[in-house]
DNA sequence: ATCAGCATGTAAGGCGTTACATGATTCA
DNA sequence: TGAATCATGTAACGCCTTACATGCTGAT
């Protein structure tokens, strides 16, 4: 197939876990992986229909027969194969672009006011996500006799462990650039 | 204006500090800031073109008489403008793409050992991507009396800050999927 | 009745990568 | 003399975002 798209891979992880439709993928993504992937609407719904002409994943009967559309997928046993594959698959790109980093790296250019006034943007950001954070972990906490929850769990700790991480480096920065500039 | 192009603000930024060619760009980009933002010649050249028409940037006139085509690029005041107005703008986007995490959190799918030969792989490049960032951080600790060094010394602190957390992560990890799983 | 949220999809366009094409220079 | 690096640029293509278009449902 050579195409390797990661939003398929996305996609199929989730419905390996359960039987999903766009529209709840969506919220998936936004909610449990959002902190280190993002997906919009403009490439779930193609993705989708794309996989099941490749007969990765295929529709679900809609059962309920109201006037309203919902179209539940389930992921095939090809579709499980591909998962499988790239989970193995020792390539992986972690692409990071923190614009945060960049203005504080040519902030030299400006006064250092501007400097300590970004990272005190961050710095906020960071701690209101984090406390997100804290209470998946949490709540994760009380499940991880089920393999799949350590799964999410550990991916929740990264977040945490990394958060505080940069809070710690915030105060860190911003006492250096009143102390030397 | 509205086109707000990312990489249109990192050359301005390097632009800020000297003059350079295309293929410098490229090279400082891979090595100053490579750990959390990447340029390709693709996405270059093509800025330095546009960025000229728009008056942000200016053609130096080429001293080298050889046959050799290499052409150095000065920031205008325009230029230092758009960029002032950048690092002044409270908007700043932090994306973040971990193909690592990805394959933590579906790893549930799979045998653990896939998931920590997965951490062993990251850890493995962050150890070494750490060793840069140190050797680079040893080197701005002795010029701190400048104002663009101390920005360029909190960036890779920031690098070093998380990178150490992730690999304390890693030993959590690998330790509680043994256990758990 | 109205609004937030559920639900699917398309269209236009931006941004960026990879691969290609070309050639000079430096150093072993 | 051959390889690595310097140096500029284009072409094709892929992925994704934003905005648009449409309509239902449930709660207040």
């Amino acid at each position: 197939m050579g195409k390797d798209r990661k939003i398929d891979m996305v996609i199929l992880g989730l419905l390996s876990h359960e039987d999903l439709t766009g529209y709840d993928i969506k919220k998936q993504i936004d909610e449990a992986i959002g902190f280190f992937w993002k997906g919009s609407f403009g490439s779930i719904y193609p993705a989708l229909s794309d996989m099941e002409k490749n007969g990765f994943i295929k529709k679900l009967p809609d059962k309920n027969s109201s006037g309203r559309e919902k179209i539940k997928y389930r992921i095939t046993k090809q579709g499980k194969e591909v998962l499988a594959d790239w989970l193995k698959d020792e390539q992986a790109s972690n692409d990071l672009k923190y614009e945060t980093l960049l203005k504080l790296y040519f902030g030299g250019a400006e006064k250092k006011e501007v400097s300590i006034h970004n990272i005190e943007l961050f710095e906020k950001q960071i701690k209101s996500d984090l406390q997100i954070l804290k209470f998946y972990q949490s709540n994760l906490e009380k499940v991880l006799d089920n393999k799949e929850h350590v799964h999410y769990y550990l991916t929740v700790t990264f977040g945490i462990d990394t958060y505080e991480a940069y809070l710690k480096w915030c105060s860190k920065a911003k006492k250096l650039l009143n102390e030397k500039c």
